[in-house]
DNA sequence: TATTGTTATACTCTATAACTATA
DNA sequence: TATAGTTATAGAGTATAACAATA
């Protein structure tokens, strides 16, 4: 009978048991496009912010406003559509941008229950210079990578969610 | 005198000035890194939910898993360093983990203030399903992509945030 | 004094249901 | 009947401060 072996709770687990991690390894994560793909855009979305910041702009403003910047007129559901927002959580950022005066909404011309966004004077301008900055960012992640290289990249990335 | 014109809330804007948006033009956002990196790893992340279901496990408590499989005794600061995550907001992962008797937390060897992690018989068992999967994932990715194009992929995105 | 793990908590992001007015 | 915009609300995800036990 093995009555004199020690109850499991004070029995203190062999070394071999309780190894302890010096150096972790991350290979197999690391082998993995989401994973890589995740990194990748949290260190350059962390950049953004600190770029952004001046202009009071995180990254779904700014890419709010850069569709309106480049299609005047564009609903909220359009909007919704090209950048997978959800309408109920676009009405906020549409609010914020208005009270900012930096978009205005018009009725759209054809449809009475849409309304047509567009950029104010304030808003052209602000969005000139935050289009600058977001080409200079991308022209910074390019001492990391050539040129061809971050092309190849942008290439490959829309591949990846394009063939939805 | 300008007395004669219409009020402007009932002078209807000219086409010119409320035009109605038929194409989304989203070019200038597709020639952003940041924009493309967070579109394609939503992409990635929405397969890897779908096909993870069965194992109910979400990116981050998959990553968790596989490090803790490929470093067994690794403990919670090593797993928040090396995830990105904040400790807090590792505990209640680790909990369920270790509620479901995926993992188990035994004595650290060699600092009496942690704990290190190991998977259970179970959670092994779940891992080597699990990670079979992902890495299928990877193969159905390549269907839209050629296996060096993956590779290219991968290799650039580590160089965006691993030059951090 | 510094660090590991933890609690409590707040803030942001994302998701669902339901309403209104127009189509 | 369906759609655009909206409200309210719930659930994730992420953030900081502070504490006990140990280094």
């Amino acid at each position: 009978m093995p009555r004199l072996r020690m109850p499991r709770q004070f029995s203190p687990a062999r070394s071999a048991d309780t190894p302890a991690v010096d150096e972790v390894d991350t290979s197999f994560l690391e082998s993995l496009l989401g994973y890589n793909a995740r990194r990748a855009a949290l260190a350059v979305i962390e950049v953004f912010l600190e770029r952004m910041a001046p202009y009071e702009l995180k990254p779904v403003d700014f890419s709010v406003m850069s569709l309106i910047t480049h299609n005047p007129g564009i609903t909220s559901r359009q909007l919704c559509t090209a950048l997978g927002i959800l309408p109920p959580n676009l009405v906020g950022m549409v609010n914020a941008l208005e009270k900012r005066e930096l978009i205005a909404r018009r009725p759209h011309p054809r449809d009475g229950r849409a309304m047509g966004l567009h950029l104010t004077g304030t808003g052209q301008k602000l969005m000139r210079d935050a289009e600058k900055t977001a080409a200079a960012l991308e022209a910074d992640v390019a001492t990391r990578l050539s040129a061809s290289e971050l092309r190849t990249l942008i290439a490959l990335l829309k591949k990846v969610y394009q063939a939805e």
